[in-house]
DNA sequence: TTCTATTTCTATAGTTCTATAGAATTCTTT
DNA sequence: AAAGAATTCTATAGAACTATAGAAATAGAA
């Protein structure tokens, strides 16, 4: 069996994980097959069983792989010292541009981690909860400095960047032409319009 | 074998695309059995197949029933005399409001449509093109007749609203409780601070 | 009622998929 | 090179799932 600490089984599991999360990215985590995944990785359906004791731990892994940078970032962004429009841009700029870097994954922990079973998602939800309470903490910020007008709910307000981000991310992945940066400047410039204070 | 025409053959149809609906919207297309889907009917798996002819046809029933009214509505939307802030709440009001009535078959067409074969997703393809372009043409007319910035990409636009609005769609699906109207004014309260001049 | 058409059921063939066991191979270290 | 550990393979049990065929039940019309 494996011992952990190996270098290479580590390097071999990462890409269990990039290949897990391409596949079920493409098809779902009930329409792939672990023999697709494994086809991917370039070894037979059974090997796959080696860097992973079932399908849905597969899946775990993934998710957890697409989010936890992401949200470790965002921590960075929201304890900075940035005024509310930079962190905005910021923000979206991580965001979206995780989608094309860490490719697939994030999209799988948006579409496919309620498959998970309860056990599994909970480190999931604090992640994601840590994430938006960040952001909503960068709209209150906002608000009390007076860039952001006092109309605003900052929670709606998080949660629509993130929807926003996310319905973008999607198309992002689904296409690899699309210009990233056209999409972050004008994401961030119909946000800044909506939410901040006409000078 | 079915006669189309007969009353009670449609209306347990009907029955059947809606519990289809609820299934697929709940477990994904690939997650859930016919046997989930003729439970829920009151009826055994194998007598599914006296309404679908496949799985699949039953998913693209689902979707189409999804979206077609919808996509009427927008037409009516579109083709009207409201100014061009009236046209984007009644957009986003129906948009969202279609969650709640046509239950989970908006989301169905949105998450699992990619997963019909080329055939069966071309006339679901005319539809959302079909949708998308009424919208952007909404913000056409907005810049023609000076509510909309000049600088807002119409294209760009119109996706920005779908893609919200799919996003707030699956909160709603998912959470029965979370206030529709308010969502609705938030956001039509964003997307008019994004898109249009101030006063 | 009796005949006919509609709807549902039972049973199953045939496929596909996950997970496991144990053998075979490759790599690392001594 | 030989031993031991790590990685992959083959083969398969066992479960689940789709779709079909034909029997049974139900409802409607004559």
């Amino acid at each position: 069996m494996q011992e952990a600490g190996t270098k290479k089984y580590s390097q071999q599991r990462q890409a269990a994980v990039r290949a897990a999360a391409a596949v079920f990215a493409e098809k779902g985590f009930h329409g792939a097959g672990t023999k697709d995944i494994a086809e991917r990785m370039g070894i037979k359906q059974g090997s796959l069983y080696y860097y992973f004791k079932s399908k849905e731990e597969a899946l775990g892994e993934v998710c957890l792989y697409g989010i936890q940078e992401y949200v470790e970032h965002m921590a960075t962004i929201a304890d900075g010292e940035q005024p509310f429009e930079a962190k905005l841009v910021a923000t979206v700029t991580s965001h979206l541009s995780s989608y094309r870097e860490r490719n697939e994954a994030l999209k799988v922990y948006n579409d496919e981690r309620l498959y998970l079973p309860k056990a599994r998602r909970s480190r999931l939800k604090e992640l994601g909860s840590d994430y938006r309470q960040r952001l909503e903490g960068i709209f209150e910020e906002g608000k009390a400095n007076g860039a952001v007008r006092q109309s605003v709910d900052c929670h709606f307000a998080a949660q629509a960047v993130i929807g926003m981000c996310n319905a973008w991310g999607d198309l992002i992945v689904r296409d690899p032409d699309l210009d990233l940066f056209m999409v972050i400047q004008k994401c961030t410039d119909l946000l800044i319009n909506g939410f901040t204070k006409k000078p």
